[in-house]
DNA sequence: GGACGGCTACTCGGATATCGCTTGTCCGAGTAAATGCGG
DNA sequence: CCGCATTTACTCGGACAAGCGATATCCGAGTAGCCGTCC
């Protein structure tokens, strides 16, 4: 029960994204310095978001990537999905019908397992949650708490710093 | 944001022990033959189980597992995080200050990452769900569900029935 | 001076290795029942 | 016949391998800007 790393990867990526709406395509390298991250692991991810349709992406000299739908309309799930996958956590193997219950008639398994139908309905809580946010309200909830975060950031990517990258150890987990 | 298959093992394994409750403690083998099952890898859950406090060991030759409390007291959440642990789905890693932020006053990050706080909500909203059913809300849908079930496996258990172990293969999934 | 063709540098995209964790297995410690013996 | 010590078989418990997916990296295909040349 872990998300991949790359969906808090993705959800700030989109993030600044967002913020930098207007000014054109940003490439891997460049969010990959601002986060501090991998660029090649990073590209990977973005990928994934430009797969999925949440993101365009566009090659060449002064290409990389942009958001494709306005973020009212980028749902956090749809970012966690295409990362994740869509699957549910839970797996029903119906397990109940693998020992001596074999032998018992198809009629006795119509309905769900029981069991499974309660960890189904914990996954449709998850992500209802997850589909009700959208990347707008992510953008409402931070110029709320930091509100200098999405003007410092548009200065930092319009004025073009990549001096000093700083990278983070990789698979080290604090 | 796959849950282990120790969960559904052992959700149905203590689902049998809430049935069998007055018939003493039921071996590992016996679970296993009559879930199809391997027994070496359902000991490790239900050990899992046992260091939880859900189910209680007696060793000896009539040893096994029994219920530690009543059905009404275990809490699906309980099961599953004593097999999967009792961690968030997500980790925040902070990343928001690993770039350029690094130089920003630590003031700037009292509040949580407003990312993260959502991915909170959609993993207490999942545990919200698993806390609130409990291993007797699961019997009562059961025998809603299939009547028979808790009596077919009363009969079985105590008639010692070990014939004919049906294995299921491992690893693969359907 | 303006337009065009070629070049270059930078980007995404996918194919390719590596590591950790889940899965899977095994054997030893411990215990309670069964058994044989003595009273 | 009853009580007790020994044996025995069965149980849990934890230590020990294997396979797969997440992590991490690299290089090739493609494109847009730039530069030199020609008209």
């Amino acid at each position: 029960m872990n998300l991949p790393v790359g969906v808090e990867w993705a959800l700030h990526c989109c993030l600044v994204l967002a913020w930098l709406d207007d000014a054109g395509p940003v490439p891997t390298s460049q969010l990959a310095t601002y986060h501090g991250l991998r660029p090649s692991y990073l590209n990977k991810q973005l990928q994934a978001l430009a797969q999925a349709g949440i993101v365009s992406s566009v090659a060449g000299v002064k290409g990389g990537f942009q958001l494709a739908r306005p973020p009212q309309q980028i749902a956090v799930l749809d970012v966690v999905e295409a990362i994740d996958g869509p699957q549910e956590p839970f797996h029903c193997t119906e397990i109940r019908r693998c020992g001596p219950n074999t032998a018992a008639p198809l009629s006795a398994f119509t309905l769900p397992c029981s069991i499974a139908a309660v960890m189904y309905e914990a996954g449709a809580a998850w992500r209802a949650v997850l589909a009700g946010r959208t990347l707008a309200d992510i953008i409402a909830a931070v110029s709320r708490n930091a509100d200098g975060a999405a003007a410092a950031a548009r200065t930092w990517f319009t004025d073009g710093q990549h001096r000093g990258a700083i990278t983070r150890p990789g698979r080290t987990r604090s």
